[in-house]
DNA sequence: ATAGGGTTATGA
DNA sequence: TCATAACCCTAT
């Protein structure tokens, strides 16, 4: 469906660094504004809190935004290039490229998140559970590069977001997808950190 | 499989 | 240059 919609001129054309990232990415979530709200939940999920399923992303786009706008620095010309080549393998699979690009050799430190990922990641600890990894990388990000152990990392490092901002007000060296879901999940992060410090004591 | 300490690369 | 994000290592 909105695959042959997608300009995808548009996209490799828009903002390049992460000044503009947010409104990039808001517009692309708007045009694709894709429900996933109905899909069946299994009987160990749990709803903590309710969402704002807009927020959601087609996972299966993830790649293909992820590959566009996740890198922090500037893409090279030949990396560019090596992307758009891939693009009609990476729309509709779960590939966020790294920027190692030349030689096939990929960095690995430098495979970042987007801000639909962390939205996913997100909502999918909200229904699964901290600590709930492996659940949560079938439900979520079955088809992602992210494996259990990035997701764990990955709420370690919003959680630390999280708190960082509450407890100071430097929010230098803080990115913008980062900042932008720390703005909006900020209380949903916390509290669920909370609740899991919680049980964990019992 | 998960938790948590450690390491490296990156952006501001 | 430094704080942060992403990733690695390893005990349990």
């Amino acid at each position: 469906m909105m695959e042959d919609e997608m300009d995808l001129e548009q996209l490799w054309t828009g903002p390049r660094n992460e000044k503009h990232l947010h409104g990039c990415m808001e517009n692309q979530f708007h045009s694709l504004n894709v429900m996933i709200d109905g899909e069946a939940t299994t009987d160990d999920e749990t709803i903590i809190d309710d969402f704002d399923i807009k927020d959601y992303i087609d996972p299966s786009m993830l790649g293909f935004i992820s590959c566009r706008f996740g890198a922090r620095k500037k893409r090279t010309s030949q990396e560019k290039h090596i992307c758009q080549g891939k693009v009609g393998e990476l729309f509709g699979s779960q590939y966020p490229c790294t920027s190692g690009g030349g030689k096939g050799r990929s960095r690995k430190n430098n495979d970042h998140w987007t801000e639909g990922e962390m939205i996913d990641l997100v909502n999918g600890v909200s229904r699964k559970g901290i600590g709930r990894w492996s659940k949560i990388k079938g439900g979520y990000f079955s088809t992602s590069i992210r494996t259990a152990v990035h997701l764990k990392d990955k709420w370690r490092n919003q959680v630390r977001a999280c708190k960082a901002k509450s407890s100071s007000k430097k929010k230098v060296n803080v990115q913008k997808a980062t900042e932008v879901i720390v703005q909006r999940f900020r209380h949903r992060i916390l509290a669920l950190e909370a609740r899991h410090l919680g049980e964990k004591k019992k």
